[in-house]
DNA sequence: TGCGATATATCGCAACCGGATATATCCTGT
DNA sequence: ACAGGATATATCCGGTTGCGATATATCGCA
């Protein structure tokens, strides 16, 4: 059984995401560039899937210290939290593609002018 | 900007109405029928979706008494609403056939294995 | 010093989908 | 004559999703 709205967005990330590891802010303006500015991917609608992702443990992820030029070692720094793809993301991700790649073809069927099968009337 | 998650629902029933005037329960089973059990619309999404349809004048609705072989001209028989796609509905489902289109072209790049442009992180 | 970009995160609303439910008629088999 | 399944439309409600608005804080540059 096919969603007829499947998650994009998640199929979106999971695939950034198998590409190499980022973080969320990356990941906006990966996606945003990869789709030519046709797909955006807000914070509000990021942060909470990530949040999400990483409790399925469809990715792990890492905190990383950007540090300031400055000289003081102790200083906290910006944050950056970085998400990889874990294996039950990757297998995620092949679920996901093959469910789109069905609901693509069946899609296809009913933008397509029909030929014969399946009247409007039974 | 395209929607990631389009309404597929939606262009689904407009897509199944563009061939012929149909009606709910007729639709029902067309889609479940050209999209091979794949693809269902229940009751409750459906009727709630036609009555969208219908308020924002995508589609025509006429009522047709579908008599029972009865003696008595009076008597009451089952209704059966029927659909159709009005001028205003034949181009929203030109627009939402594009936008799935343009979303189905941009999602199959992010499905494919990247060849260069677009890394991760940026 | 200030401003835009970087960076993460929550709140709350609206839309959508689907299970459950309600009502009523038609048709077929027994 | 009766039962049961198919036909036919419709609402209620809860879970999920997506997004605008908002909050906080740092970095980089002029």
């Amino acid at each position: 059984m096919l969603t007829l709205k499947p998650d994009h967005s998640e199929l979106v990330v999971l695939a950034v995401l198998a590409e190499a590891p980022s973080y969320g802010y990356a990941i906006s303006k990966a996606v945003a560039a990869r789709s030519e500015g046709h797909f955006r991917l807000g914070p509000s609608s990021l942060y909470p899937m990530l949040t999400k992702l990483e409790k399925q443990g469809l990715v792990d992820t890492d905190w990383e210290e950007v540090k300031a030029d400055t000289a003081d070692p102790d200083a906290e720094g910006r944050k950056r939290k970085w998400y990889r793809l874990s294996p039950k993301g990757q297998k995620r991700l092949a679920q996901h593609i093959e469910a789109y790649h069905r609901a693509r073809s069946i899609l296809d069927t009913f933008v397509a002018p029909a030929t014969d099968g399946g009247r409007a009337a039974g």
